[in-house]
DNA sequence: GCCAAACAAATGTCAGACATTTAAATGTCT
DNA sequence: AGACATTTAAATGTCTGACATTTGTTTGGC
């Protein structure tokens, strides 16, 4: 009753079980695509195929030339962003996760980091905070400018925990939703109320002060909630009306 | 300056940019290969790579026969969820992560769900927790098994916030652990340690007791890192003595 | 010893064929 | 007319062989 895959599926399976075992270490040269038809007793094409599924999955990579092949990467926190942010997205849009869910998510793991950001942020994040604080001051900022920086401003306090496996982590979840947010028409005044928050928030990182941080970022989280839910209630009350 | 990337890669990223802005709907049928093959001025073999590349992504499904091809997939959370584990997995061992950062960002995002759990978790939640323990408790039990249970345990005192993304989000961190935490050779005393812990936390959950669970997870955290040390100091011993 | 040309090995691309799967169309019998 | 068997068509899956391109190594001339 099991579904045949496809022979191309099998032999990407094959090898990457190697590598996530650590059978195949990390830097370590894969056989040719000659060798490797050989040794599965398929066409070229067919391992081509595999290892284009492992190159996607950024488990390999390939040089071409004499002393070319595919090589086990090394795949790197900055490498795993990118694919984990478009899942992310993908699973908000094409699983019609409601806003609340979303929000309340990232928040909550947001919240997380909070006390250790405390701790640790370096004068560098608290750094990027201001500055991004001042770019969502300037009036005329369109709406996506104003979420791109305040994705910016979330991504310094989550990095400021100074564990890479949290700003992993975290970054699917608060970028994946600037698109969610990205619809929301941020009005002067809402955009006054957040800034008021983020200074808040970055003054009481300044001092170390976490559980402030984490009560504002609770109010933050509500406001942003509420936001929502009066941009959705609007949208309603505009579709009765047509 | 720029790598010239392969015909392949760029094609993928054609039509997953398409997917990705909600160009192709889901369940969307792409044009067969052959039909691609001729919008993209390439042969067959190079539209096939591209399209393995998407699958390997979860981002398209083929059919064969009569009325197949390939189609706009939806990307479901139990799909996602395996490749963020093995995702995670590989960044932690591939990047030495070290047992005390991953512990901090694995109990930092689970506090993060305790709260919510505590609000909500039903009954279900609750019994799988319970089973859990009964098995944990188990002598004779491998260190293995031992640790699976814990993931299950773990598993469902997060999907007791009922935040689907929360719960795939913290698959990644849970899940990935697990190697780590299989290299901890657990005592007698320590698993007697853990399942009083886990209990306590059980009967916190039941109680709707947010701090309780808060601080009994802290617990859990701070004597889970002194066991990996101990753990590390003993293979640093037996090394030396080599 | 150095530089240029030839070489070799590997991936990237192409073209065409055949195999297999599947649903729909067609045909046939009752 | 309806049920069942057969054929057909369209698509993916696989194989083969060729050529293009890239790149490190070797060789040869000076």
């Amino acid at each position: 009753m099991k579904n045949a895959p496809d022979l191309s599926a099998q032999i990407a399976k094959s090898i990457r079980d190697a590598i996530v075992s650590g059978d195949l270490p990390v830097d370590e040269r894969l056989p040719s695509e000659a060798e490797l038809s050989d040794q599965f007793n398929v066409s070229r094409s067919t391992v081509r195929e595999a290892l284009k599924r492992l190159a996607a999955q950024s488990l390999i990579r390939t040089q071409r030339g004499a002393t070319g092949g595919a090589f086990v990467n090394r795949l790197r926190f900055e490498d795993a962003y990118g694919q984990q942010i478009t899942t992310s997205a993908l699973l908000l849009s094409m699983n019609a996760v409601d806003f609340d869910t979303a929000c309340e998510a990232r928040f909550a793991l947001e919240r997380a980091c909070a006390p250790l950001s405390a701790q640790r942020r370096t004068a560098d994040h608290l750094a990027t905070m201001r500055a991004e604080i001042t770019r969502q001051s300037q009036p005329g900022l369109s709406d996506e400018s104003f979420c791109a920086s305040d994705v910016a401003f979330h991504r310094a306090l989550v990095d400021g925990a100074g564990n890479p496996v949290l700003s992993y982590q975290l970054a699917g979840a608060v970028e994946a939703i600037e698109p969610l947010m990205n619809m929301i028409t941020f009005t002067a005044r809402s955009r006054d109320h957040i800034v008021g928050l983020h200074t808040a928030i970055a003054d009481a990182l300044e001092a170390s002060d976490a559980s402030q941080v984490d009560a504002l970022l609770a109010d933050l989280a509500t406001y942003t909630t509420q936001l929502g839910h009066s941009v959705a209630n609007a949208q309603k009350t505009s579709t009765k009306e047509n």
